[in-house]
Parts: C-alpha cells; structure tokens; sequence
DNA sequence: AACGCGCGCAACCGCACATGT
DNA sequence: AACATGTGCGGTTGCGCGCGT
C-alpha cells in the first residue's frame, strides 16, 4: 500500500500516515514525546473501563491528544498490568539467546516465552547487549562465527553464572525453589513449563505454559539445580551439571527435549540447529572448561 | 564544575496484514 | 472485489542519564 496516497495535508510533516491518523484531533493538536503522569492516568483510566483496543476510538473518546498507535505502545510497553522493569535476568539472558538463535528477530515471539517483558524491551536488550559484542568481535551478528560464540562461548558461560549463582544461594537439603531471586523471578508457576505456542492448544491464551506431568520437576537433583530455567531450546541443549549435550538423540526429527531429559515434539524446525557443530563435530564434547572457552576465544578472535 | 561521550530505553516510523464496509 | 480502517511488528531515532576526563 503506498502510504503517501494517504498522506493528507498539513500531515506531512510528521510523516504519519492513514493508519495514525486520529480522527477527531487535527494534527497541530497531536502531542509526541514522553508520556506524562496525567497521559498514562487517562489512559489506564479508559482502559480500565473499555478493555484494550479500538485505539483510534479510544483518542477520540478520552481526550487524549496522541495517535492510537501511540496509546497502545504506551499500554503495552509500559502501564500494561504485569508488565516487568528492570534488569534482564541471566536466566532471561540465556532464553533471549536461545530463542533468537531459533526464531531470530522474531521480538513478539520471543517475548511470548519471558512472562512480562515486551518485545521492544528484549529487542533493545539484543540491540544494545549483544550487537554490541558481535561488534567487538568484529562479525555480524547473524553470521555463523557469531551464532558459534554465543552457542559455544556465552551460553555455557551464562550457564555457568547461574549455576554459580544458584550454588551460593542453596543451602545444603533445599530444593531449587529457594534458589536465587533471579531464579524465582523468572520461574513459572509451579507445575507448569513453558509450551511451544506453534503447536500446542495453549497458542492465543494469555499464558504461555502448560502443565507438566506430576513428579517432573523433581526426579534428579542435578536437574532440580536448573528447574528454574527450564526452557526447551534446541536439539541440542547443553547440560553444565553434567557436562552433556541434550543432541538430538533424545529425540528424533523435530523433536527436542528439556534439561531434564522429557522431550517436545515442534512443528517449526529449529533453524540454526542443523548449522551449529561442535569444534570436532563431537556433540557429547564437555565444552564445560575455562580451556576450551579460552580456546574458543582464541579462535574466534584470530579468525 | 563543566564538558563530551556512550549507553539504555521509550517512543516513533513505515510497512504488512487483518478486518470491516 | 476494492477500498478504508485498525492493529501488530520490526527497525530506527533521539533524549536523558551516568560516567570519565
């Protein structure tokens, strides 16, 4: 669709196309920029009453002199109920990680899988972190020297922050469930675990979990360690309590499994997954030592 | 104290798709 | 079927703040 066709005058000058344009405040009147303590109360008030959506109604029945586009970024990035601030978590860190390796820049998608934190939020996070250090490593970040560092170099090394983190905080006899605040910040409900929305009955709720069989989270002590960052990532998850891949051996197919060995069944292939090896083409390589990091480095700086 | 710089984040933009008429 | 309108998404921008000099 051209969007100049749409173009009308005296809007120009903002740019804003058919689709932003409020239909009961002229353009003067539109207000851009920060959002004030009165903007949001108005707006969450109105929400409150009329529910969510209907954003160019909303403009003009509440007297709100921004575009719907506007109030719905500020509802859903900001005053939406639920919605968490703040530092990303190194269990979030790891599941940003994880997901782009397999959806990419798919933001909405990967939000769907950190409860409460909003795509622009986890796509600023990529931006800003991780764009960064492809930076220093001189490759870009959607090249395969790159997917190899997070894969062989960061992950395990986020991995091993939250193990260590995990490891200070437990105390000899308690579970994971008392484990550290980042932990439980991220930890879904108990019982549940995070569903692969492409092909379960869960896509479309709110809630991106499902229910896991009773007695799953608590059949190995090594595993109850990482229960809290559960997360169904790839064929080939790296287990650091036990040095071992998750290769797609557990499975078959398009199949994968969880950290603790019970398996998902995926529709959407994992896209990286086929591309990534481990230096040597051993998958069951314990790439869990500060020698082999180093040699990735190594590696990945001399390259 | 003043200044410059880089970073993080909220907000904007353009486009595509969905839905309504 | 064609067009109008609404919504969602990924990319981009620009401002405020903290930090170093």
């Amino acid at each position: 669709m051209d969007a100049d066709k749409y173009l009308l005058r005296g809007y120009t000058s903002l740019s804003v196309t058919h689709d932003q344009l409020p239909r009961s405040e002229p353009e003067e009147d539109l207000r851009k920029g920060p959002w004030t303590v009165g903007e949001d109360s108005i707006l969450m008030e109105y929400i409150n009453i009329h529910g969510e959506g209907r954003w160019n109604l909303l403009v003009g029945n509440s007297g709100l002199k921004r575009s719907g586009k506007s109030c719905r970024l500020r509802w859903l990035n900001y005053l939406r109920p639920n919605v968490r601030r703040g530092n990303i978590t190194l269990q979030e860190q790891l599941l940003i990680l994880q997901l782009h390796s397999r959806w990419g820049n798919r933001w909405s998608k990967i939000a769907e899988y950190l409860p409460g934190r909003t795509d622009n939020e986890i796509k600023n996070y990529w931006r800003t972190r991780v764009q960064k250090q492809a930076k220093q490593l001189n490759c870009d970040v959607n090249s395969k020297r790159f997917q190899e560092a997070m894969r062989y170099v960061w992950i395990p090394r986020l991995m091993e922050r939250i193990q260590s983190s995990i490891d200070s905080t437990v105390v000899s006899g308690q579970t994971t469930a008392t484990a550290t605040a980042t932990a439980s910040a991220f930890t879904p409900p108990d019982g549940y675990c995070f569903s692969d929305q492409s092909n379960t009955a869960a896509a479309g709720s709110s809630q991106n979990y499902l229910p896991v069989a009773s007695g799953a989270s608590s059949s190995s002590t090594e595993f109850n360690i990482l229960q809290p960052t559960r997360t169904k990532v790839s064929e080939l998850d790296y287990y650091p309590t036990t040095g071992e891949y998750c290769s797609s051996t557990y499975g078959s197919g398009n199949s994968g499994c969880y950290q603790d060995g019970s398996q998902f069944q995926g529709s959407d292939q994992i896209e990286s997954s086929n591309s990534w090896s481990a230096p040597g083409g051993d998958l069951e390589e314990n790439l869990w030592n500060e020698e082999n990091i180093w040699f990735l480095q190594q590696q990945l700086n001399n390259d």
